[in-house]
DNA sequence: ACGAGGATGCTCT
DNA sequence: GAGCATCCTCGTG
């Protein structure tokens, strides 16, 4: 069982996304561990990512106004934000310094520290509502935003946040979709999931969601339009 | 099964 | 004031 370290986290947002599945999580307390198994990859160039539009483009330079400049922090940062309002969600800062990019970590299958996930998550009634969504996942960790900017590639000893490789192989090949939930960008291909695993988030894919509304949205019309 | 709507707070290509 | 990287509950089949 080793921490994962920060050269993992020195890469692009596309290469690790994929490389965390079968990874493990180690929650703040320590003890609650879980396998990953969907990512989100988010890049610098790519409307839907926080960190969008921040950088000048004739300069180069970087506006450090607005949540997004913390996603220029060094590769293996913790990046939590609230989404609407009421959930937070778990980001791994990526790429060399001076570029931005992070991955989400949107569902895991829990190992460890289920007894205080379920207390955790009073509404999760199986072991499988624990931690198939980016929302619930951090409530049954019991991550929020005083986890915000951290270090996860720090020391281990004293228990913190971290990922873990524990030399289990992979047993499945990462399937591949669109991000989910993203009204922006939603053709890029940057979600990355176990397809057989009951754990993943179900969610759908944001390009599938789209065209599914128009298609209602056309015989809702067609009822109509006679 | 599936769809609709509400909660709720922060940011502002 | 609008727009969100979500989840839960409560309606209808």
């Amino acid at each position: 069982m080793k921490r994962i370290p920060r050269s993992f986290f020195n890469r692009s947002a596309l290469d690790v996304a994929p490389d965390l599945l079968g990874r493990l999580l180690v929650g703040p307390d320590g003890q609650s561990m879980a396998r990953i198994v969907e990512t989100e990859a988010y890049m610098q160039d790519d409307p839907a990512f926080h960190a969008w539009g921040i950088v000048d483009p004739p300069t180069g330079l970087v506006r450090p106004s607005g949540r997004g400049y913390a996603l220029f922090a060094p590769p293996g940062t913790s990046y939590v934000y609230l989404c609407y309002g009421v959930h937070w969600l778990l980001n791994v800062v990526t790429e060399p310094e001076g570029r931005a990019g992070c991955v989400l970590i949107r569902a895991a299958e829990p190992t460890a520290g289920l007894d205080r996930m379920f207390t955790r998550r009073p509404s999760a009634r199986t072991e499988r509502d624990l931690c198939s969504g980016p929302g619930k996942l951090t409530q049954a960790f019991g991550i929020s935003g005083e986890h915000h900017q951290i270090d996860l590639c720090g020391p281990s000893g004293r228990p913190s946040m971290h990922f873990a490789d524990d030399g289990q192989t992979p047993t499945e090949i990462p399937s591949v979709s669109s991000r989910i939930g993203i009204t922006r960008a939603i053709d890029r291909p940057w979600r990355f999931f176990y397809a057989s695993n009951p754990h993943v988030s179900p969610g759908v894919p944001s390009d599938i969601a789209a065209e599914r509304r128009r298609i209602r949205r056309n015989s809702g019309q067609s009822k109509y339009s006679g």
